[in-house]
DNA sequence: CTCAAACTGTGCATCAGCGCACAGCAATAA
DNA sequence: TTATTGCTGTGCGCTGATGCACAGTTTGAG
C-alpha cells in the first residue's frame, strides 16, 4: 500500500496548525494552489478526509487532528536534528576515529590522551590493524600512515616528521657478545630481521644487502615480536629511535640514517578534512609531533 | 534559515539504512539519480556531508547516523499514523459529535446512550444550542434538525418520523379551570404561547390565528420555559406528543394534527457521511426512531 | 445595503525535477 | 589476466508539479 509523501504530510500539518490554506502556503513558501493539491493527494492516498473545507479555511477532522499531533513532534524532531547537524560541524565533540598500523600505537596513544583531555566531549576510537583502513569507506576520520606518499584521489595527506630508525642491541646482548667494532665486524654478530623478502622498509633492504644471511639468527613476521627479540638480547635489530629512548636498556649500534627514515603521513578524507573536529586534532597532532624530534 | 524538505530527509534515511543509493531508489520507487540529487540538496542546505561516497555505496557520517535514528522513529510514527487513519474510516471508535436544538435533547439522549453501549469505544459529544451548528465547519458529525428541508449544498439530509405536537394542559390546570368543551370555548381559557411573532412553527401560527390575544396569558422566548409553564398549570399549550406520554400529568386538549407536524431531519456532511462510524449511528438512530411512533 | 478583505478553487503556461541512457569505477569470479 | 556484476555519476529530453491569474464565496465593517 502506497505510503504518503512526507512533504505532503508537512503541508497538511501546517494547514491543520494554521487553519487556512493561504496561511500554510505563506509559511511553507509555496503557492496556495500547491497546498490544495498536496492535501488532495494526501487524502486520496489515505482514503479519508483530513479537513472540512469551507470558504473561511480548513478545519481538521479527527484524522487531521491526529496528523497534527504526530507531525508536530516530527517538526520539532527535524528542527532539532537540523540545528544539531548544522552545529556539529563546528563543535569538537562526538566520535573521533583514528587509525594507524599497530607499530606506532605507543607513539600516538599519549597524543590521543592529551587530546581527549583538551576536548572532554570527544570520544576517541583508536583502530589498529595490519590492513590499511579505508578513509573513503568512512572507516576513520584520520589515518596515520607510514611509508610512501598516499595517492588516493579523495584523501588529503600532510607530512609529519620522519620516523627515524637505528640499529640497537640490548645491554644483555652486549654483555654476552660484546659490541661490534665496525661494520666489518657485523658478520660475527647475531641479527634480528623481518622474515618477508617482500618487505620494502629501507632499513631492512639495507640489512639484507649488508649482513650475511648466516649472521641473521632470528626471523619473524610480526614487527612487535622482532622488537621484543632485540630487547631480550637475542640479537641486534632495528628499533625506532623514539622507542629506544623510552626503553633505556638499549645500546645504539648504528645511529639513525636519513636513508632509513620512514615518512609519516596524516591522511584525512576531503569531506571530513574541513570540519573543526578534525582540524583540532590535526593541529594537536602536529604540535605533539614537534616533541618527537627532541 | 532554510528548513530541509521532508522528502529529502526520507530519501537520506533510506540511503543511510540500506547503504546504497540504488537500494534506496528501489525502495522509494524512484530513479537512483533522484536519490543522488536529494542527498546533494539536503547536504547543501545542512552545510554538512551526510555520507561518504564511494563506488560501493554510501556510508553515513556521524551526521548521517544521527539522521538515521531520528528518521527511523519518524518513519514508524508515520506508518502508524497512516494505518490508524486508514483504519479509522472503517472503525466505529473515537469521537462522535451530535448536535440538535435543545428542545429534543430528551428524545436523543436515550438513543445516544444505547449507541454508546453498542460501541463502547465511541466517545459521544452531544452539543445543543439555540444557534444552528454548521456541519461544513466541522462542528459535528451529525446534526438533528427540525423544520424545513435542509438545503446546504454539501450536506446530505435524511428524513426521520415527523415530530407530532398536540395541545395539552396539566391536571392541575383542569382541576382549576376545567376542560374546554370545544374550540369555541377556547376564548374562556388561558393559553401559553411563544413570544416571537416571527416564529414559524405551524402550530404557533395556528394558535395565533385561532386563539384571541386576550386568552394568551403567558408568553416567553424559551420553549423549555413554555413547556414548564404548561406542566405547572399556568395554561394550555403545545407539547410534543412523545413528551406528553412521558410526563403523565398532562391531559390532551387537542390531539396532534398533521398540519402541526414538524419534519425531523438527520443531516451529515458529505465528507463524513460515508464513514462507517457515521453510518453506524445513522442506522441506530433510524432504528430507534421507529419506536417514537408507537 | 454596499464595499472591501480574506479565503478557496481552477484552467493554463512554465519550469524544475524526474526518468532515461550511458559512462566510469570497483570488486568478484573464472 | 578478462569478463561480469553492481554501484555511482552526469547530460538530455520530457513530464508532472508549480506559480499565476482570475473567478467565486463568505464575513465583517461602514
Amino acid at each position: 500500500m502506497a505510503q504518503p509523501a512526507w512533504d505532503e504530510i508537512r503541508t497538511a500539518f501546517q494547514v491543520a496548525r494554521l487553519g487556512t490554506v493561504s496561511g500554510a502556503a505563506e509559511v511553507l513558501g509555496v503557492h496556495h494552489a500547491t497546498v490544495i493539491r498536496h492535501i488532495d493527494a494526501l487524502e486520496k492516498t489515505l482514503g479519508t478526509r483530513l479537513f472540512q473545507r469551507h470558504a473561511r479555511g480548513y478545519t481538521p477532522t479527527e484524522a487531521g487532528r491526529d496528523l497534527l499531533i504526530v507531525a508536530q513532534t516530527t517538526e520539532e524532531q527535524f528542527a532539532q536534528l537540523s540545528s544539531r547537524i548544522k552545529g556539529q560541524g563546528e563543535a569538537v565533540a562526538g566520535e573521533l576515529t583514528i587509525t594507524s598500523i599497530s607499530g606506532i600505537a605507543d607513539l600516538l596513544v599519549p597524543v590521543l590522551a592529551s587530546f581527549q583531555e583538551l576536548y572532554p566531549q570527544v570520544q576517541v576510537r583508536f583502530l589498529t590493524d595490519m590492513r590499511v583502513f579505508r578513509l573513503d569507506y568512512g572507516e576513520a576520520h584520520v589515518a596515520i600512515r607510514v611509508g610512501a606518499t598516499p595517492e588516493e584521489p579523495d584523501n588529503v595527506a600532510q607530512p609529519l616528521p620522519h620516523l627515524r630508525t637505528g640499529l640497537y642491541a640490548s645491554k644483555a646482548y652486549i654483555a654476552q657478545h660484546g659490541q661490534p667494532k665496525d661494520e666489518s665486524d657485523f658478520a660475527n654478530h647475531r641479527f634480528v630481521c623481518i622474515d618477508s623478502e617482500a618487505n620494502r622498509a629501507p632499513f631492512y633492504r639495507w640489512l639484507r644487502n649488508t649482513i650475511p644471511a648466516s649472521a641473521i639468527s632470528f626471523r619473524g613476521t610480526d614487527p612487535a615480536a622482532l622488537e621484543e627479540a632485540v630487547h631480550q638480547g637475542i640479537g641486534i635489530g632495528f628499533v625506532a629511535a623514539y622507542k629506544s629512548r623510552i626503553a633505556g636498556n638499549l645500546v645504539e649500534i648504528l645511529p639513525p640514517r636519513p636513508e632509513w627514515d620512514a615518512p609519516l603521513w596524516i591522511v584525512t578524507h576531503v569531506d571530513l578534512h574541513r570540519t573543526r573536529k578534525v582540524q583540532a586534532f590535526l593541529t594537536h597532532l602536529k604540535e605533539a609531533a614537534k616533541t618527537w624530534l627532541a
